[in-house]
DNA sequence: CACCTGACATAAT
DNA sequence: AATTATGCCAGGT
């Protein structure tokens, strides 16, 4: 596998904790969750999701590209995995147009907080 | 619609 | 400790 005992970091935790927070049928993007965690870079955040050490527990499924795409999975851009993740969604209540896009309507936005 | 640049964190060297 | 390379992106030209 790529790399045992990963150490979580604060900013992968902060990224976890506000992907867990994401209502189920709802999809965020990564730009969204950088403003949440007052970050500039969504880069980061698609690093930190990579590296999701939990399961279930952080719905990185939920988590979608700034233009509503959805954007990678697993470190595939396409592919079988990919495909899994639009099926998830779907079973979740998240619609696609034949674009294979999120309805805009099924976006979450983050809190003031 | 395609391409390049920008911004941020991690892991590796 | 510093630098280089990479990454489930965003935005602008």
């Amino acid at each position: 596998m790529s790399d045992p005992g990963r150490p979580p970091t604060a900013f992968e935790t902060r990224v976890y904790e506000a992907t867990r927070r994401i209502p189920k049928g709802k999809v965020t993007t990564y730009g969204r969750l950088g403003k949440a965690l007052n970050c500039g870079s969504s880069q980061a955040i698609g690093q930190a999701l990579r590296r999701n050490p939990f399961a279930p527990e952080v719905p990185c499924h939920r988590v979608v590209a700034g233009d509503l795409t959805l954007g990678g999975f697993a470190g595939h851009r396409e592919g079988e995995e990919l495909r899994r993740k639009r099926r998830m969604l779907d079973e979740e209540g998240v619609r696609f147009d034949e674009k294979g896009r999120v309805l805009a309507v099924c976006v979450h936005e983050f809190p003031a907080s």
